[in-house]
DNA sequence: TCAACAGTTTAGAATTATTCTAAATTGCAG
DNA sequence: CTGCAATTTAGAATAATTCTAAACTGTTGA
């Protein structure tokens, strides 16, 4: 017999947790559906808890603000910075680079493999590189 | 006879004002002389405010604020964003990229040409490409 | 099965960076 | 000089985020 979908998807969430060493409770479980269910997306915590709330998901701002940061350390999210004024989260975790449109605030993906970045200097002395980021600043013209 | 250095880096901090459009006044002028008189630098509104108070040019925090962001448009500086918590402006406007040292919180320049980004797609329809950011996060080890 | 405790969540206060407001001041054209 | 628009300012306001301390919940082991 074939078990419903919510079903399914819960234990998805739930093996996604503890494969990440954080116990499965259930605002996590709720925030990682919303977040993993479809393709990937760029959200805020403000975001992602009006979704929470406006699908009936009982869940403070603070713990959506704990839960984001939690699952990037897990490496479960990325952290994109490219808006003095907020923080984005990456449901893609994969190595890529952004699209940066400063006229609507909206970051789009850019696949990995297509950016090729050349001729990196040494790092300073007593550092080595963890990440390159490469964000493109696009205007409506 | 020699006129006195001050007194020529008064007239250079006025040209570079008015060659931007903007009014020379007794505090863009001075803010203008601090943070161009040596080599590049990267610093934050707050750390420049403290810079004046300290020499005793007296601005407030919020003419410090206003006068980067004039700047910044002006071309005569470049927002550089790296850090969720807070913004840095750059005197080198030139064409380069930045290290990021996550450990101390600081950027250090990469030479313009070193860096080299290949396969850029092309940017979303009804936007053109206005600049692209590459940082590089390195940390101790 | 369930007691107990560490880990988690939460409301609301606190913090931090930044922007706004409205009144005082200043640069400059005439 | 005078007058007015541009600029500066103190302090309040805002926005995003973090903190705090109390309530709650998942898990473990008897």
């Amino acid at each position: 017999m074939r078990r419903k979908l919510r079903e399914t998807a819960n234990e998805t969430a739930t093996m996604r947790l503890r494969h990440a060493g954080l116990r499965p409770t259930r605002q996590r479980n709720e925030l990682a559906k919303l977040l993993f269910r479809n393709g990937h997306r760029h959200l805020t915590a403000e975001m992602l808890h009006a979704e929470a709330v406006s699908e009936g998901v009982k869940v403070s701002l603070a713990t959506v603000y704990n839960t984001l940061h939690q699952f990037t350390q897990a490496g479960l999210l990325l952290q994109v910075v490219v808006d003095p004024t907020r923080s984005y989260f990456d449901t893609n975790t994969a190595d890529h680079q952004h699209f940066y449109c400063e006229d609507e605030s909206s970051l789009i993906d850019i696949p990995g493999p297509d950016i090729a970045v050349a001729g990196l200097p040494t790092p300073p002395p007593g550092t080595q590189i963890k990440r390159v980021d490469v964000v493109v600043h696009v205007r409506r013209h």
